[in-house]
Order: structure tokens, then sequence, then C-alpha cells
DNA sequence: CCATTTAAAGACTAAATACTCTTAAATCTT
DNA sequence: AAGATTTAAGAGTATTTAGTCTTTAAATGG
């Protein structure tokens, strides 16, 4: 569905949310908690600032931050910085310029499930993502326990 | 989305069900009228027999065919046969043991969208599909024009 | 100025996906 | 039996995605 580096982007888009710091976080505390490679996830991280989705410093005290409010960032953001847009126009059976005027069988349809998907990706802010993930003791990484409880 | 393999299968079996007919189609056939890849199309309809949604015959007036009437064969038959089903259980944030025990943030939300997805491709039929490309000249190929009229 | 810390950039490798090509096997026609 | 037609199977190639490694550049602190 989503390319690996998309999923990335946003586990550590999120966590950065859940630390509610105006501090930059390194990439290393990132790919540390989150398990993923550090220099991939260096990667990923460079796309989302330049798409003006993060905020990186260099030097100590230096990382990645939100370029603003996690209230103002929503995962479709994200999604279309790392992975483009071609997930929420593309056709199912893959046929050029499959629309209204011109549509597939399954065009309909399709393109209702394609609204809804994108439409919960536009309403999902990293804030409440981040509020639920604290209410219910959520988790964003692999390991066992909840996000606040890595230990057990 | 889907894999290029799947949207094939998907094309390819369609392009059967219009067809109607009892009769084996050569799978040169298909590739020529869908613009697909020979060699590649084969493989893909070797996946399809292997998983009985096709049969295959060999030899003179040998080709392809469904394995049973196009009313029971529905979209998701030929995805997960293709594609597997990771697609309607695989987490967004692709963190292993994600459910309703143990849900990332997104789960419940995201969990719907693939219930619906799902939900489709099992009440979407290749005789459904077939009836709406006869009934509103659709078409399952790339080029100008409706299904039946592919001069113009 | 120098060492350290950090991201940026780019080359490189590995694995998965998307094909292509060749050969074999089955089937039909003659 | 011979030759043509067609799928099956498997090896091989190309492209994309995923991930690693090295070097460079920016920033800080001493």
């Amino acid at each position: 569905m989503f390319s690996k580096a998309c999923v990335y982007g946003l586990r550590a888009a999120l966590y950065v949310a859940t630390l509610d710091k105006q501090a930059f976080v390194p990439i290393k505390t990132i790919s540390d908690h989150l398990d993923i490679s550090f220099h991939f996830l260096t990667k990923i991280l460079q796309t989302l600032t330049q798409h003006h989705i993060m905020l990186s410093y260099r030097g100590p005290n230096g990382g990645i931050a939100l370029a603003r409010p996690a209230e103002q960032i929503n995962a479709i953001q994200i999604v279309e910085a790392i992975d483009g847009t071609r997930l929420f126009s593309d056709c199912i059976l893959d046929l050029p310029g499959c629309g209204t005027q011109r549509p597939c069988p399954m065009h309909e349809q399709w393109s209702r499930i394609r609204s809804e998907m994108k439409h919960l990706l536009e309403t999902t802010t990293l804030a409440g993502l981040s509020e639920r993930i604290s209410q219910f003791d959520l988790r964003i990484t692999a390991d066992e326990g909840g996000f606040n409880s890595p230990g057990g």
C-alpha cells in the first residue's frame, strides 16, 4: 500500500510529535527508538524537510523538528511528500485517462474508496494521533508494551 | 496499490469474461488485445490457473478459460491469488501484531477502510463488470473509444 | 582554530518487482 | 510419425525499492 519509506516517515514524524518539545531531535535518537536504519531514515527525513514538513539543524543540539504545530500536519502531507499523489488518482485497472468522462468498469466504486482513504489521511493530524497515543498508551514501535512503557 | 501483475491479471480475466465463450482463448490473443507482454501475462495466468480461477489447455485451439461461471469469480480472488492477503491485513504503520488487542493509533480508522476495500472486491464479480462494460460501452484497454469500438 | 556533533549528499549494494528469452511438454492436424 | 500450435517452466535481464556506507558541510564548544 504505502512504501517502507512512507511508513517510516509517518512513524518518525509521529514520534517527534509525541515528544512535544521545541528542541531538535537527533535522527539517531529516532532511528534507535523506532528501530529503523539511521541512514535510511536520514534520507526519508531529508525528503520531509525539503517538503517543509520538518525542519533540520546541524551540529551539536541539532536534529529535526516539526516545521509547524502538530495540529497543522496531517498524514496525507507526509504520504504525498514521500509516495506522491498517484495513490489517490490512479485507476485500479491502470487505464490512462480513466475518470468520469471515460471510466473503467470499476471507476465509480473505486474512486469512492480512494476518496475515503484520502479523507481519512486528511483529517488525521499528528496532534490527534499523538493525543490518542498518550490517552490509550498506544505504541508506534514494534516492541512489546505501550508507548510510554517500553520496559513492560 | 496493486502490483502490475495483479492489474494485468484482473484485466485479462475480465477480457475473457467479456468474450462469453466456452472456448479456450489463446494468451497471445489476450496479450495483443490488452497490450501486455505475452510472456509476462503467461506467468500471471499460470498463477491464476494454479489457483483454480482459470483453466488452461495446450495445443491448437488451446488457451485459457474461466474455471467457473463469471458470476462466481470476484475481484478479490484474483487479487489475493496474485498479491496475497497482506493488503487486507497489514497495519498502516507496519507494526507487527497490530489489532484490536494491541492497536496502533490509526488501527480502528484504517481497518475500516481496509474492510470497505475488501468488501468492494468481494462483491465485484467478473459477470457484473462484464455486464457494465457492454451496457455502457466501457473499456479495459488503454486505447481510445469504448470496448466494442476499438477503431473509433 | 580545532575537535566534535550533527544533517546532507551521493555512491554503492541488496532485494523485490517487472519483465524477456529459451526450452520443454502437451495437444492437434495431417 | 511429423510438424504446428499452444501453455509450462525456468533462467536471465532491467528497473525500482530498500538499505548501507562514505564523504562533505554546517554548527557548536572549547
